[in-house]
DNA sequence: ATAGGGATAATC
DNA sequence: GATTATCCCTAT
């Protein structure tokens, strides 16, 4: 491959050398994901490059081209052309891919292509690229750090304040699944069974552009115990909840419908996914790791989604896509997130209670990942950049805009109106003007009631609550993506190997519990909102974020959980009080990770959730078993091997991604080992902490987001342009400051000068203070701040990692995460060399060339 | 399928 | 003639 094995001529241009030399394609935009390839190899050029005509054509490149485009095909006459003629891209066009970008993330080229809302004119996902490449090459910069030729130091993708137009690459923010979007999926899985892509066709998730994999996520976030009934693994490990009364019943089957997708979708990058590939593969390969398949949603291309996943799934993913966030869930973090209430209680009435509140970010979908560059501040969504930057007059487009999303949703669809029209940034170029885009709105929005309280759960429910989520040091590890399906969480634990101690193999899933009593109290939140806004932001991108970050010594978790986190963290504080018998507990914990502090809060944790354990799980086989899924299928299993659980040894001995396809007897079995449940314990009251908590941190949401928050941004940064790389804080967030954390971590560390700046303690502030502690951990930063909102912060960080710590989940991060650091080119670097060498390379070949 | 380098048609 | 925008090709 390198070379040119054919080719033949070459001209001008000599080929470069060697291939090597160059490290290829890592750029932040995606993921990493890992491509497979084809390799195909050379492309057979002598097909193309036969002819005559040209002349000459190197290996590589031929172009059949424009000179031959004289000849003719053999076939008949028509000549094919084989080179397209050129298309100029319209403004319209340009905001679509914009709003792609926004939604699917930069590099899914694909997936934005096949965003339904988009409209392209017969481009390909090389358009997409190409266009955005020569377009906006300051955010090409930032998300290829590789790239060397085509450079150019025109900046159009920055908004005034500096920030980014486009989001991380990841994107999709989450949307939580509305109650109407809950009552679709239980109805349609009544009907259809677990055939997502059947269900996903009603018109309420079309709307919501959610795949199929995002209702396989919510549905798996929200009727737990019929998702295990089902015959699938449930998150994590699994437990959950259980009860008797679980709900059940339902299932149908049925059905299907297959369908084939729709959507594409693709998720977000961030994550890491090996999916996508892994459907090339043929054979036997791939799997192994199938992690991915798991859950994440990544994959999850729409179309071929359900089905695709099925059989796919073992290999991986479906593949495809991930992006979508919009769509789906693809994060990888949302999975991990999620959960949340269960219903339990009632399975059948679950949906009505199951609304938004519930959701955890996961089903959220959005998927996000949020990469790198974006990270911006983008105070307002999209619309902020707008507001400012454009036109005053767009403003009030953007306010309104804003306004009318629900609180939580206020994604959105990207761009929508706001802006572009107004503004020109497009017109930089000179070939386009700004025209005024037309965008067209998405409508995403729609809002989803978050319900503030949900009280649903907890306090009843006294048995299960929760479940976990896992925790899973290993998932999380890796990334979240893929592990969050597969989970394989029971055997992880269980392996004896991995606790030496053994001390309580017993309890398994130590980690789950963390999780457990984590994502229990934020069950109680109302916090969705909170982080609503976060991921819904388009501009925030956060949401994906994940990474470790863990202070200095403490690594947050890296959970995924974005939101989660939040609430969590707040809830733990008040869970320490708890603690019943650590005794049991904590041995484990430590001895896996052996972070100190950790122990105890964990024990306690622990503890309550001991209480609980196991039982339910029959519980729910039973149920399960009277109605097996249709899915069955092959669904072979997700599953994703290993999971890799990098650091730690541990992950256990099969892999755990089985789970899935279990037949529902057999789940049953699966499942029982596994989960323990657990009481949750104490609900509510943490809640309430963790808001206020964050409250302090943050002003008052949205409200001030959508006045205009843009202005605080902008002091931030003041560098401005220099700045657009800096990753800011999207102001929806102001929740979470954790979100942020992740987020930012990785990556930029550097600067983080700029975003500071400001903020003294305002709210602005607060999200430089979010940022800040990003950086500190992942960067070094220290240097906290001081402000009492960021000690508050700490705080609650270090609480929340010492639980995690214990988890394990906390250390370290997925490689596959970010890979960012490394490759990264500091912006500035970027920028300043960007106006000389750009041209040149090109020059050099243009010389050549004639 | 995408990243990244290259080539060429279209512009400047 | 120098650049740029779009297309192409290839390695991954």
């Amino acid at each position: 491959m390198s070379e040119p094995s054919t080719h033949t001529f070459s001209f001008s241009a000599p080929p470069p050398s060697n291939s090597t030399l160059k490290q290829r394609r890592v750029s932040l935009a995606l993921p990493s994901s890992p491509r497979l390839v084809p390799a195909c190899n050379f492309r057979d050029d002598t097909g193309l490059t036969f002819q005559s005509a040209s002349m000459p054509e190197r290996k590589g490149k031929l172009r059949k081209i424009a000179d031959d485009a004289a000849r003719e095909p053999l076939d008949g006459g028509l000549v094919i052309q084989q080179k397209k003629q050129r298309k100029k891209w319209s403004e319209e066009e340009t905001q679509m891919l914009v709003t792609g970008c926004n939604t699917w993330g930069v590099g899914n080229w694909k997936a934005i292509l096949k965003d339904p809302n988009l409209k392209f004119d017969n481009r390909s996902p090389v358009d997409l690229k190409d266009r955005f490449r020569t377009y906006f090459p300051d955010a090409y910069k930032e998300h290829y750090p590789n790239a060397k030729t085509h450079l150019s130091s025109k900046v159009r993708s920055t908004l005034p304040d500096g920030r980014s137009i486009f989001e991380k690459t990841r994107s999709k923010k989450r949307r939580p699944f509305t109650e109407e979007e809950d009552r679709a999926l239980k109805a349609g899985y009544e009907k259809h069974g677990t055939v997502w892509a059947a269900i996903v066709k009603d018109p309420i998730f079309q709307e919501q552009n959610r795949r199929s994999t995002d209702l396989r996520d919510r549905f798996r976030n929200a009727f737990p115990e019929l998702y295990q009934a089902a015959g699938y693994k449930p998150r994590n490990s699994s437990k959950k909840r259980k009860e008797g009364g679980v709900p059940l019943p339902v299932r149908a089957a049925t059905d299907d419908q297959l369908t084939s997708s729709s959507s594409s979708h693709i998720g977000p990058t961030r994550k890491k996914r090996a999916s996508r590939q892994g459907f090339l593969r043929g054979g036997t390969k791939s799997v192994p790791e199938s992690a991915t398949c798991s859950e994440e949603e990544e994959s999850s291309g729409g179309e071929e989604d359900t089905r695709t996943r099925l059989l796919k799934c073992p290999p991986i993913s479906t593949e495809t896509s991930p992006l979508r966030d919009a769509p789906s869930s693809s994060e990888p973090f949302a999975e991990m997130d999620m959960e949340t209430i269960d219903p339990l209680s009632e399975p059948l009435s679950i949906p009505d209670f199951m609304p938004s509140a519930t959701q955890s970010l996961s089903e959220l979908t959005d998927s996000s990942q949020s990469q790198t560059w974006s990270g911006l501040e983008t105070p307002v969504h999209s619309s902020s950049w707008s507001t400012n930057a454009g036109s005053p007059t767009s403003s009030h487009l953007s306010s309104d805009y804003l306004l009318n999303q629900s609180p939580f949703i206020r994604r959105v669809p990207t761009i929508g109106k706001s802006a572009w029209g107004a503004q020109d940034w497009f017109s930089a170029n000179p070939r386009l003007d700004t025209s005024a885009f037309s965008s067209s709105g998405s409508s995403f929005a729609d809002g989803l009631s978050p319900a503030s309280s949900s009280p649903f759960s907890f306090h009843h429910l006294s048995h299960g609550v929760m479940d976990r989520y896992d925790l899973f040091p290993t998932a999380f590890a890796h990334d979240f993506a893929s592990e969050t399906g597969i989970g394989d969480s029971h055997s992880t634990f269980s392996d004896p190997e991995m606790f030496p101690t053994s001390s309580f193999r017993g309890f398994t899933h130590h980690s789950n519990y963390a999780g457990d009593l984590i994502f229990g109290a934020r069950t109680h939140q109302p916090q969705q909102t909170y982080y609503g806004p976060g991921f819904g932001t388009p501009g925030l991108g956060l949401s994906g974020m994940q990474q470790p970050t863990g202070l200095h010594s403490i690594p947050m978790h890296a959970a995924p959980l974005p939101g989660i986190d939040e609430i969590e963290l707040a809830s733990i504080t008040l869970n320490d009080q708890v603690p019943r018998d650590p005794a049991s507990v904590v041995p484990e914990i430590e001895v896996q990770k052996d972070d100190k502090e950790t122990s105890l809060t964990i024990s306690s944790t622990l503890d309550l959730f001991g209480i609980a354990s196991q039982n339910n799980m029959d519980d729910i086989v039973d149920l399960t078993h009277s109605t097996p899924p249709a899915t069955p299928l092959d669904r072979p299993m997700r599953s994703h091997s290993h999971v890799h659980q990098h650091q730690h040894h541990h992950h256990h001995p099969h892999g755990s991604g089985r789970s899935i396809s279990v037949p529902p007897s057999e789940a049953r079995l699966n499942s029982a080992r596994s989960q323990a449940s657990h009481e949750h314990p104490q609900p509510a009251i943490s809640t309430t902490r963790s808001l206020p908590f964050f409250a302090t941190i943050s002003p008052p949401a949205h409200a001030g987001e959508s006045a205009h928050p843009h202005n605080t941004t902008v002091d931030m940064a003041p560098s401005a342009t220099a700045d657009t790389w800096r990753p800011s804080i999207p102001p929806d967030v102001h929740g979470l400051p954790f979100l942020d954390l992740h987020y930012y971590s990785g990556s930029h560390a550097h600067d983080g000068n700029h975003h500071e700046s400001g903020s003294g303690s305002a709210d602005t502030s607060r999200q430089g203070y979010a940022l800040d502690l990003a950086r500190t951990n992942t960067s070094l930063r220290s240097a906290p701040a001081t402000s009492p909102a960021y000690s508050a912060v700490s705080q609650a960080l270090q609480a929340a990692h010492v639980l995690f710590a214990d988890t394990g989940l906390v250390t370290r991060y997925p490689p596959g995460l970010h890979h960012r650091g490394a490759s990264f080119v500091s912006p500035q670097d970027l920028q300043l060399r960007k106006a000389n060498d750009n041209k040149r390379k090109r020059a050099s070949w243009d010389g050549g060339t004639f």
